[in-house]
DNA sequence: CTCATATATCAATAATCATTTATATACTTA
DNA sequence: TAAGTATATAAATGATTATTGATATATGAG
């Protein structure tokens, strides 16, 4: 078990470009979403095209791509395939974002 | 001034536009350079334009896309333009990303 | 094996976006 | 006003992407 917590060591900078593609992945609505979705709960592809009214191909897409950025886990039972959240802590970091959005916005309007 | 902090209060899933739309602003790796570049200090265009070795026209663009979502200050000073962070706190938060997503990376590529 | 269902992939389309080159605007100085 | 510099914008291009409709793959039931 090489270098536990190496992370918080390492400069932001030399990072930019994963930070970047986690960024690309959270960067749309029906993707954050489905995010949120399977954070309450794992959840089967037609149970979120359900609960979200999207359609199931675009579902299958998004998902794709949270898989692709690691943000997702994915487990098969049966005919079903199963998604969850890989790490809880994309939800206070998205509320992070919330946050810090509205408070720019706040300040815009603030006259 | 009306309500204070009111932010908190309010649920994530009712923000889902606003946090994608400041997470697409995040999601290019030479916005993201120009964000910390600016938080280090305050920076003409040119100042950045020679920092990070980019073009002039490519910084203006990035530039007018990190004020769209609020991300940065603009302050004219003569003919220079100078660019600062509008608020550090999207410093912490992109540590916390960069910190997730290196986790994720490092528990994907554990066997 | 056949059928029904769950999920993934494919093809096509429209939209968005990053980048470059060229040009316009704004400001300062002479 | 004319010239020079700083910044912004415009036009063009190639690349990526979100979405839809159709189809393929996979799994389980009978």
């Amino acid at each position: 078990m090489p270098q536990l917590h190496h992370n918080r060591l390492m400069p932001l900078e030399d990072f930019l470009p994963t930070v970047a593609f986690v960024a690309k992945s959270l960067s749309d609505e029906n993707r954050l979403r489905i995010l949120l979705c399977v954070h309450e709960a794992k959840k089967s592809v037609s149970g979120i095209v359900e609960e979200l009214n999207l359609s199931q191909p675009l579902v299958s897409h998004h998902l794709k791509e949270l898989r692709r950025s690691l943000l997702v886990k994915v487990e098969r039972r049966g005919p079903f395939v199963y998604y969850e959240i890989a790490d809880a802590r994309i939800v206070p970091i998205l509320a992070a974002l919330k946050d810090l959005a509205t408070d720019l916005l706040a300040a815009r309007t603030t006259f």
